[in-house]
DNA sequence: AACAATCCCAACCGCGAGATT
DNA sequence: AAATCTCGCGGTTGGGATTGT
């Protein structure tokens, strides 16, 4: 598999933090052409950047659908769960958990909860012997994040075909914030035999 | 007030895998 | 069938902001 050409670093590319000027030029061309073909995108809009750096950015915080700000305890709970569930699966995550991007959640987790896991997990040492590794969730989880249901490994795939939802259609169908885990994975895994 | 330590998060990097040629 | 292109994922890092001394 040939290793992506794209940012390579004799190019005179930009990097690190975007300016406000960078971002709306790229809101305003992905706005009229849509996106998808990121390598050519920076091209064509007249950017100096790499296009994994135009998606990362698009994906993780110029987004229209993107909800920025305090995560809710709702939406910690749902994360905490289905970390249990999934692992670090952060897209498989974030994919129940409208408007929250991987990336968003990835740090909310290794800032926030994993602390707080280890804590619960050290606490939890002193009664129980049990010793649960969030990077192989298919162990048993200690409580008080103990889940009595199976794992279930699912496997991410790609959909190169571009769909076009709007928003209205997307409205129709919300995705429920506390929908019950097991049930989300299992969707998954069939969506990914489905492709 | 000044400096050090820690936290937080945007962005980068390397890799795997599907799509395309 | 093999080589190459492109995308997306997860781990890691850099540096600004905040807190502690």
């Amino acid at each position: 598999m040939g290793r992506s050409p794209c940012c390579s670093k004799d190019e005179d590319l930009k990097r690190g933090a975007w300016t406000a000027e960078e971002d709306k030029i790229l809101i305003d061309y992905i706005r009229v052409h849509g996106h998808g073909r990121w390598r050519n995108l920076p091209q064509k809009a007249g950017l100096k950047r790499c296009g994994k750096s135009c998606r990362l950015r698009w994906l993780n915080y110029l987004g229209p659908d993107i909800k920025r700000g305090n995560i809710s305890s709702d939406e910690e709970e749902l994360i905490i769960r289905l970390h249990n569930l999934l692992g670090n699966r952060w897209s498989l995550i974030a994919g129940r958990l409208p408007g929250r991007t991987d990336n968003e959640i990835k740090n909310y987790w290794n800032t926030n909860l994993s602390k707080r896991m280890k804590d619960n997990k050290d606490h939890n040492k002193e009664t129980t012997t049990s010793s649960w590794n969030p990077k192989h969730p298919q162990t048993e989880p200690t409580p008080p994040f103990k889940i009595d249901f199976p794992v279930i490994r699912t496997k991410a795939t790609k959909c190169s075909k571009q769909l076009l939802i709007n928003n209205n259609a997307r409205q129709s169908t919300p995705v429920p914030l506390l929908l019950d885990a097991s049930a989300a994975a299992a969707a998954d895994d069939s969506e990914a035999k489905q492709q």
